[in-house]
DNA sequence: ACTTTTGCTTAACACTGTTAAATTATTTAA
DNA sequence: TTAAATAATTTAACAGTGTTAAGCAAAAGT
């Protein structure tokens, strides 16, 4: 009777270890290397016995991208915690975001649907400049009066891209948000940066 | 000699009717369903010649982003050149931007690497709603004198969303900005955003 | 007419996820 | 203790992937 715990708690170990090694080969070697035969040799076993713990591979993304929000969910609130006043709140929880992002990497990443693929494009890509050039002309022309250095046209370009970009990929991967309150979002955030462009 | 000709211009046509098989794949039944044997049908030829003019499958991806580039500069310079006023113009070319992201919905996903696969995940995932529950309710509380509705609280919790995970993104992606601006553009955007909720 | 080059296909390799069958080990029953 | 039943694990296979090498057939050059 004991035995059948025992062999119960064993069960849950491979399934933990699964879990476990598939997000080290991730790190290690990165998305793309995840493979079923991988993770198999990484706790000694063959490939078919895992579909006795996750029904495919599918589902052990689906568990990592399970971890990562559980582990957002408490760096957040924990960073919630620290603060009474709302604003500070606010800006501590979107901070423990950010950190989470970088920090959990190839979680973050499952999570939101990033590949990584593209690395150094512009050296590849000349035509990825263009936006670029052409929105920081403008930026420039706009902000001239306060003689900006490049690097603040930079952080202003980036600020613009961020918000259109997010906006953008969160639509894509998840649309149950309205198209009214994304068009609202999205013009209240180009006039907004625009305002703050002159001040 | 005139067939010479006549074979680079045969040559040429195949190339970019491998580009167009592999866009119309996409658009058909997704980047998961672009393969070379498809390709390879869908121009009515079999595989290993698709290799006579591009080294691998990754060098057709990068030529759809090329193309991508190409066409999202076209649409910006033209959507600059309707306006006199900078700020105009700079509204005029989010804009585009935004336009060409859901126009060329595949293309934009190989430019900025972003995957589809996961729709529907807080119904498969009901901790994926816990950051939004955690963020929405302080939103709430700073914004309580001006009695906000659901859909108001929202569109600030994606306009802080947006701007975060687009940033991240742009991070991920591609690292040639430097820590520093980033972390100005975030710490800036944090801030702009609290003070717009007490407005 | 013979040789060389070109265009294209077939066949193969090493992978991938996944399933069914076969085999081995363990537990249960007599 | 031995035989039957059950569980655990592996091997083999299928259909697919990207990619490369070998082979063939038609056209071009001499």
């Amino acid at each position: 009777m004991a035995s059948k715990d025992r062999i119960l708690r064993l069960k849950e170990e491979t399934r933990i270890n699964i879990l476990d090694a598939s997000l080290q080969i991730v790190k290690e070697e990165g998305w793309p290397a995840l493979s079923m035969r991988k993770i198999a040799d990484a706790i000694e076993y063959t490939a078919p016995i895992i579909y006795e713990y996750f029904s495919n591979k599918e589902a052990i993304l689906l568990e990592l991208t399970r971890k990562g929000f559980l582990i957002l969910a408490r760096d957040m609130k924990a960073a919630k915690e620290k603060h009474r006043l709302p604003e500070k709140q606010l800006e501590a929880m979107w901070l423990a975001y950010w950190n989470f992002a970088f920090a959990e990497k190839e979680l973050y990443q499952v999570m939101f649907g990033l590949n990584i693929s593209c690395c150094e494009l512009s050296a590849k890509l000349p035509e990825a400049d263009v936006p670029y050039d052409l929105v920081a002309e403008v930026i420039e022309e706009i902000m001239a009066p306060d003689k900006p250095t490049e690097d603040d046209v930079c952080v202003k370009y980036y600020t613009f891209w961020s918000v259109i970009h997010g906006l953008i990929s969160i639509n894509m991967v998840r649309r149950r948000t309205s198209e009214e309150i994304t068009h609202e979002v999205l013009k209240t955030a180009i006039s907004g940066i625009i305002r703050s462009l002159k001040a």
